[in-house]
DNA sequence: CGATCGTTTGACGTTTGTCAACCGTCGTGG
DNA sequence: CCACGACGGTTGACAAACGTCAAACGATCG
């Protein structure tokens, strides 16, 4: 959350009560499956995560990428069954804490309740864009703007990203996420490839027009413009 | 809120200091455009309103249809700019209220605080359902889908309702909520008609055959199976 | 009464999915 | 050490779903 605003100590020690406890979680590992009670909620300290339904023909659709710093399974915790899997796409660390501490830091911290809102917000906007690229874009635009996603969301915690990075998904994912098939999205990155918008080599993804990426798929990132200038004043 | 748990005087009496003001938007009128800054927060009190968002090449996506009771904009008050229009569908009555008072009601009243954060989650798992329906279900699916949420969304403000209701809304605007075109929204309308599912007599929809339906859309009513045992407790 | 809007329908085009085959890599067990 | 199988990626031929264009109809409103 201190990427945000200054946290005064009594609300960085809150967070920090929240981190005391660590789990290691295997890649290809399910944390949290859907219909499942969950009475437990996690923060993701280290590696890629995702969170996806499956429907009843066995179609999977893939919700969400989750990033180190980022809040797993509110959505699951006001309900009796986790409405969604969530599970390891890399080896991670997550820190598990319970549905109390949650209602703790409500009761005894209204700005950092505040924060928890507008995270969930910045989600609720970028599933929102999503939304809008299934509903409305090409396969095309679709698999650009997940592209430049990853890439906005990995340099937010490793800073020496530039224009390539590790793609730590398979095209089946890839399609999972953009509702494509895994043979559509193979056509699709090269087409990319070929038109000069992006490179591969091996799992690495190289963003080589990048204006003409985010043209291409009218991405828009929702961690910046934020305003906060109204939240309550911090109570320790 | 007051539909999930028994409020106390103290928070009543913050939630009718939001709703002091009143305000009439007449039918098509724009409450807030994308794109636009905004400091107001508003709750729906009466009437049928939408959010959409606008891409480049004209198209919109239909967000999410709001009914009385929803409280608008909450993801446009944490941005300098609203990421969503916000439009009425049908003459509607809004309080509108501003940050300040959203960043009190933080502060003095935690239990509300984490209804609040409930709502946002409740949509947030709306929101994830439309993404698998967009993602992975057929034109038929996503309109069977829209009519079980649009008749559901509906019977929690007027119990009168029952398997028929007016669907207020055109053809064009059923295919700009489920990614389709509005010539493609009549073909599955008529399809479903045709099939029994469904009856239609001008702009009256009466759900024939729901268990049909539900089995078609893969529907799921994110309005129930809620657990509020963790709320905080009230402080006033 | 004309104009506009929403709906309906048909013919046709494009995008995307399906099916199938093949390739390379990697890990595993004989 | 090698053979095997599993998995992910790549490619082509074909099919299905959905979009586009165009025309006509009825209702509503000024």
């Amino acid at each position: 959350m201190n990427e945000l605003v200054a946290l005064t100590p009594g609300e960085s020690a809150a967070l920090d009560n929240l981190e005391e406890r660590q789990r290691h979680v295997r890649r290809g590992a399910v944390l949290q499956r859907e219909n499942e009670a969950c009475n437990e909620l996690f923060i993701l300290r280290k590696g890629l995560m995702m969170s996806y339904v499956l429907l009843d023909d066995g179609s999977r659709q893939i919700l969400r990428f989750l990033f180190p710093g980022d809040i797993l399974g509110i959505s699951s915790a006001i309900y009796q069954e986790a409405p969604e899997t969530l599970a390891a796409l890399s080896d991670c660390v997550v820190s598990p804490f319970d549905r109390a501490a949650l209602a703790d830091i409500m009761t005894g911290h209204p700005r950092l309740s505040a924060l928890i809102l507008v995270y969930s917000q910045i989600e609720r906007v970028a599933l929102t864009d999503r939304l809008a690229a299934l509903g409305r874009t090409s396969a095309r635009a679709r698999v650009a703007a997940l592209l430049l996603e990853l890439r906005s969301r990995l340099r937010a915690t490793d800073k020496s990203i530039d224009n390539a990075f590790l793609l730590g998904l398979t095209q089946e994912e890839i399609g999972d996420a953009t509702g494509l098939t895994a043979v559509h999205v193979n056509r699709m990155l090269r087409q990319l490839e070929e038109t000069g918008l992006i490179g591969r080599e091996g799992g690495r993804v190289t963003l080589k027009d990048e204006p003409a990426l985010t043209r291409a798929a009218n991405f828009v990132n929702r961690y910046v413009g934020l305003d906060l200038s109204w939240l309550p004043k911090p109570r320790s």
